[in-house]
Formats: C-alpha cells, structure tokens, sequence
DNA sequence: GTCAATAATCTTGTATACAAAAAGCATCAG
DNA sequence: CTGATGCTTTTTGTATACAAGATTATTGAC
C-alpha cells in the first residue's frame, strides 16, 4: 500500500461518483467499497467524512453514506452561484492579468477551438476545463480560485451532460472567444457579464439539464 | 456515549477553533484530544477528515492535523468572495422576498440595533450572525445559502476579531438599516452594492484584520 | 562544545474486533 | 392470504492492536 490511502480512496470515489458509475441516492456499502478497493473499513470511513463534508455524499446515521441526489432546482442554483464566482474571477482577471497569464488564456482557448473543431465532447470537456481554470489562475485571488475549482468539480457531472446537447461546443467555443477579448482588453465589467451567462443554465438548456439528469436515473435504474 | 460521536466531536473542535481555544497553526495531537473528549482516536479522526474537508484544519500526511493558518492576502480574499455571494443573496432576496422574510429580516435587525446600542459584543456577534441568515433565507437559493452559511462559518474567527474595533458595531448595524431598506424595497442592485461593501474588508479595516490575527498568535504562543 | 549518526520513542495510518442498532426474514395469528 | 411480531443477519460506530514512518534523545567523534 502507498502513502495515505484515504486521499486515493477519496479521489477515487468521487471520481465514480462524477462518472455516474455511483448513481445519485444509491448507497455506499462501506465493506462492498473496502473489498473492491483492497483496504479496510477505516479508510473507506475515512474517505466518505471528507466526501460527505465536501457535500458529495450524505450520511446518515446508522443507515450509511448515500450519493447526494439534488433536486434540479438545486442543481441550477449551483450554476447560478458557479456563475456569479467565476464572473467575479473573469472581472479581477481582467484587471490583474500579467503576460503569462494572456500565454495561459490564449492557448487554452486555442486548444478549445481546436477540439470543438474536430468534434471531440471528450477532449473539449478536458480542454473546456484548462481554459477555465486559465481564468482562476489570472484572477490572482488563491481564495477564489480554490472556491472555483472546488465548485466546478462538484459540477463535472452535470457538465458532462451539457455538452451532449446539440451544438453546445460550438457556442460555448465562441463565447469563450469574447470572455478572452474582454479579459484581455482589461474590460472587467464586460468579461463578468459574459462569464455569467456562459455559466447559467437559462432558458432552454434548464429543460436539457433536466432531462438529462432524468435519463442518467434512468439509466442507473437500468443497471 | 450519545449518538454520533463525530457530529459532536467536529462540531466541539470546530468551535475551539472558532473561538481559538485551539491557535492558528497549533497542531492538533489526536491521542490528546480523544483522551480530552473521552473516546478513542478513531472518532477523532472522522471529525478531523470532516474539518480539513471543509478547509478548517490541515492533515499532512503522516504528520498529523494542524489548525489552517492563512495569510493575511488569503483572508482578505475570502472575505472578497463573502461580499460577492452575501451581494447575490441580497439582490436575491430584494426580488423574491415573502412577507415572512420581510419579517424575519425586520425583527433580526432591531435585535442588532439594541444588542449594538447596549454595546455588548457576544450578543451583536450573535444577533448579527441571525440578520445574515435571514438574507440566505430570504434569497430563496438553497445552495446559495448552504455556501453563505459555510463561509460565514470558516470566517468567525476573524470576524469575531473586528467587531473588537472601535465603533465597529455602530457602523455596521447603519449599514445594516441600508440594506435591510434596500431588500424590502425591492431594490436589488442597491442592496448588491450595499452588501459587497458591508462584507469586504478594505482601507483601514484591513490593516485592524492583519494586526488582530497578529495578536491572535502572540496571545496564543504566550500560553 | 558542537555536530552527526544511530537508537529509542512517539504518532500516524490501517486492520481487526466487538457492541449496538437497523434491516431482513420467518413464523404465526387472524 | 395478509399483517404483525419476534428472531436472525447484516451493517454501522467505536475501541483496540499493530506496523511503519517521523521525531527525539543519546552517544560518540572531532
């Protein structure tokens, strides 16, 4: 066994979590998961308090660690704060970017470009993931890009299912262009505006986010 | 032993750390506190996955878990992030607001006003921490909430500190007026703008952070 | 007297053991 | 055949045990 387990285990976890392949309210057996993982109760244990702190999963006294299974309204409300947090991180960016940081968003949005180009969901979703992070880098706040990260993690999930929808990379590519334009045109009041509404969920894409989280039940029911 | 020992235990350590009982830094021996709480090292440890999960303490692998100590920038920082979600949920609040709400936010603030007026500090430093709470409420976003009431948690501490500031009471509950003014009359970019300000620590309040946090530590490594 | 190397001690990380609560099951009454 | 009650089994929560890494102390060399 490596060096501290209950980190490995934690990622691994959320990761199945993130991927679908633990579906929202199932439960988490704590012996089935140390069988399959080759370690013992305790770190399991461990590892669920911090995924359960995180918000990722719920425990419940005597009666174990169930996935969290928020209701879509919830599941908006997360894009509506996500939005008004990385708005915040594209206005500071927009004033405090430094060289590097112009090197970092252009890339990462090239590389964006040059994936939603070939069609590729997988390596935009990555690619996707770069450039923003490019952004809470520029920000030069370490508070909020932590809060960042942690909350865009938390939406990988639901994410994923977005780009499923029709169309939605090529938008979401030329959005990205502006917020970089805006960014580093120092216009800071410009880029939080357009980072919120590439965030939000509105309008049509609710309905999506909707049945798409209704189809990702059904299929962990098929199973 | 009641139920749920963990619950208890984080919540006890958390609050020790709130009030710093247990310093900035100040490594956290698990022997010693399983043998202060009277149970074994194995609950503790649950409780200590939890707090360093949420960002309240540090575990260094093989090193044991130490109380977090930020930079003065990093607490500035999150204070930055406070003032932009705590401005969401009262622009959030000035638009959906209920009769309930609009009671809820009244009678907390008049128990600021005659907490401020009799100039006790422990009594504001509660009453406040209810007018807050009637925002999140008020903003009708449940995740919206859940983060305002995470945030507001890992901040006590340093809040605690500044309302030993000269006169910070009386200015903080003026503001309070504003906003509350703000909210029930429905206007919401007025009532952002007055939150961000109230929250954020700038000019001078800054510098009082940075030399209470100082002292914080001196007074804690004179024990 | 100071520094380094090694031994002793302490602390963490993980496994196992055990008690108590919840869930599942069977038996029995109606 | 249905429902309830009591028993069995399973699973959680906590304590304890043990191994391995980190820390400290001691001893010896310079």
């Amino acid at each position: 066994m490596s060096e501290n387990a209950f980190y490995k285990l934690r990622d691994e976890i959320e990761n199945g979590i993130v991927t679908g392949e633990f579906e929202p309210g199932e439960r988490l057996d704590e012996m089935q998961l140390a069988a399959r993982f080759g370690v013992s109760r305790t770190p399991i244990r461990e590892a669920l308090m911090q995924l359960s702190a995180i918000g990722l999963v719920e425990i419940r006294p005597r009666r174990g660690a169930c996935v969290v299974d928020h209701p879509p309204q919830y599941v908006f409300e997360m894009f509506e704060v996500m939005g008004e947090l990385e708005a915040m991180a594209g206005a500071l960016a927009a004033r405090r970017h430094t060289d590097a940081d112009r090197q970092a968003l252009s890339s990462s949005h090239e590389g964006c470009l040059s994936s939603a180009a070939s069609g590729d969901t997988d390596a935009y979703y990555y690619d996707n993931e770069v450039f923003h992070h490019a952004i809470y880098a520029a920000s030069h706040s370490a508070f909020l890009k932590d809060q960042c990260i942690a909350l865009h993690r938390r939406l990988r999930p639901y994410r994923r299912l977005q780009l499923r929808v029709r169309n939605r990379m090529q938008i979401s590519v030329r959005e990205h262009g502006a917020i970089v334009e805006a960014i580093l045109a120092g216009e800071a009041e410009e880029a939080r505006a357009l980072l919120r509404s590439h965030i939000i969920v509105q309008g049509d894409r609710f309905s999506d986010l909707v049945a798409g989280i209704q189809s990702m039940k059904m299929q962990a029911k098929a199973r």
